[in-house]
DNA sequence: ATGAAAGCGCTAACAG
DNA sequence: CTGTTAGCGCTTTCAT
């Protein structure tokens, strides 16, 4: 980018002057004015309030060594298909508390592998005094990229077992599908499907084993394999029906394949929840409330997920500077909430 | 935010030493490296790998009065209502063109007008080279708040009349509708109305006026007015139905209005495109492909003018600094193109 | 409680 | 072509 108007700023220098005080005790109370007398404060105030006076933060992290700024890493291929409420919701949720803190948010949107190298030349500039990742698949060099740039990391979902054990914040997948299965149970269905995300997912990995923690033994023909997306929800569904067609009900991994199976199961004629019920996760509320019939699902706060998120890291930044121990990250597990509508 | 682990970070007198040079030499090198002498240059070079020296950015800033940061203003109240398609892909494309120019993204997430305080100290810190926004209402305080703070902004979208000449980048909304209406009455259609947007939006006055260049006689009956959202268009249809039964076209200024206009003329027995012939504008995918029928609409390269709009950013930023003369800031308006589908 | 002074790490004249 | 020298604007000891 190229230069910037000249429209000189007013330095520190200047308040000082008008306040008729010396650069440190401006800059004392431009920091809160502890122990600085009342009536020089309160001039310093009035300086800065006429000069329009901002504080160069160039200036400022040079010294401090901070920049008050964090860095949201989001890898784009994948968020894709997740589409808008969870990345709005999530995005809001983060700036909300990065603004409470005085934090800004920089963006890295990072498009693929070749991008690995510029995201972590910023990181490593000290840019940034912590950076905010989501651990979307298991085998991504991200994660391991990020460890290395040695910025204090919070990841949003619980990275796969390849990681070190770095702090997260996720909402309860395992007992979100939990209460999902045992709904269905409780609905006195005998023979609950399950269509499960991509292996290489933790959240989806949760959730299959939440499944399996209340059905033990069901048969594994009642498992199928889909990839979060709608298409992969209508496929593993017509893969259920074929191998077992007396299902009664379904637990998808996400609203996305739930709504997919929705579809198949009217174009098959099947009513639901009459002879099949369906239960989604995630609350996707444009999809759940728009599916036919409307879509029960599991609910996890996205939004409060983001702010975790930053709370997290702010811990995770103030234990690094005491120089305390820092041990085992605590990470967070939000929990879920089973939304009832029309499909189970 | 805390303070941040204290590794510190090799220097450019680090840098210098090692490669047994000045440090304006190593400055040199790391800076491009014209004028160097070869064999220094990959002294230098060599000496920064090894170290895996990373410039310090709020040094550099503070000499250079440059951030290599840009802020990306996002009203969110305002941009929910064009959810996914529309934010993600406007910002992957201003993302891509900033990675390219070697800039950062800094994200400003407004809620609302209690947040145009913090946005304009910000704005005014310094702590970017220039700002992107997005013009959605008329009546937002918004540019105004971003004019004060005289930070080169290029806009999102024509400001309204309001706001002073600033540069902005949009799609020709007007052109754009113009090929909608005449590829309708190329369809020998001869009642044609128009589902307008909201009336303090630039975008939906443009459509409206193109539809007026073609059609600069028409009833004005057949014009009604929503608001963007489905439900706006289906209440619009409705209301047209209602004053002009014998209408045999629309055209809606976006495809969530055009979504719940054919889910009303579905709902009312009137065939599309048989009956009616229906086309939107805007092609959100989603929307436009799952409509039945699937919706014709004019398309707009969202992507492509969010890395016009850091172009045109680039160039307003390069004017300032050489002092030339600035004068109206060129604009760009990028073109449309009609995507024919089942609905016309 | 306040001020003087010393840098933070870097770039950019200016000499040589 | 290279090195020397000043700062950029701010925070922060350290005296007073």
């Amino acid at each position: 980018m190229p230069e910037q108007s000249p429209g000189s700023r007013p330095t520190l220098e200047a308040v000082a002057a008008r306040a008729g005080v010396s650069r440190a005790t401006a800059s004392r109370v431009v920091n809160g004015g502890a122990g600085v007398r009342q009536s020089l404060a309160d001039k310093v105030r009035e300086a800065v309030e006429e000069l329009g006076y901002v504080p160069n933060q160039a200036a400022r992290s040079l010294v401090t060594r901070q920049s008050g700024a964090v860095a949201v890493i989001i890898a784009e291929p994948e968020f894709r298909i997740f589409s808008d409420p969870f990345f709005e919701q999530q995005v809001r949720g983060i700036s909300r508390e990065l603004t409470a803190n005085d934090a800004q948010l920089v963006l890295l949107w990072v498009e693929g592998p070749g991008d690995y190298d510029r995201i972590a030349r910023y990181l490593a500039g000290g840019h940034v005094d912590g950076a905010l990742a989501f651990s979307l698949h298991n085998d991504d060099g991200l994660p391991a990229l990020i460890r290395r740039a040695k910025v204090p990391t919070v990841f949003g979902g619980r990275p796969g077992a390849g990681a070190a054990a770095v702090p997260y914040v996720d909402c309860d997948n395992r007992g979100g599908a939990r209460t999902a299965v045992r709904h269905l149970v409780g609905l006195g269905r005998e023979r609950i499907a399950h269509i499960a995300g991509p292996r290489d997912q933790t959240s989806a990995i949760d959730r299959a084993d939440g499944y399996r923690d209340v059905l033990f033994d069901a048969d594994p023909a009642l498992t199928a394999q889909g990839d979060f997306t709608e298409d992969s929800g209508a496929r593993a569904m017509a893969e259920l029906l074929e191998r077992r067609p007396d299902l009664d009900a379904v637990f998808a991994a996400n609203d996305l394949m739930a709504a997919g199976a929705l579809r198949v199961l009217r174009e098959r004629g099947r009513r639901v929840p009459d002879q099949v019920a369906v239960v989604g996760f995630d609350d996707m509320v444009t999809v759940a409330e728009s599916a036919k019939p409307s879509l029960t699902t599991v609910r996890q706060d996205i939004e409060g997920m983001g702010r975790l998120m930053v709370r997290l890291l702010t811990r995770v930044l103030s234990q690094d500077g005491d120089g305390r121990h820092v041990g085992a990250p605590a990470s967070v597990i939000m929990p879920t909430e089973l939304v009832r509508r029309a499909s189970a």
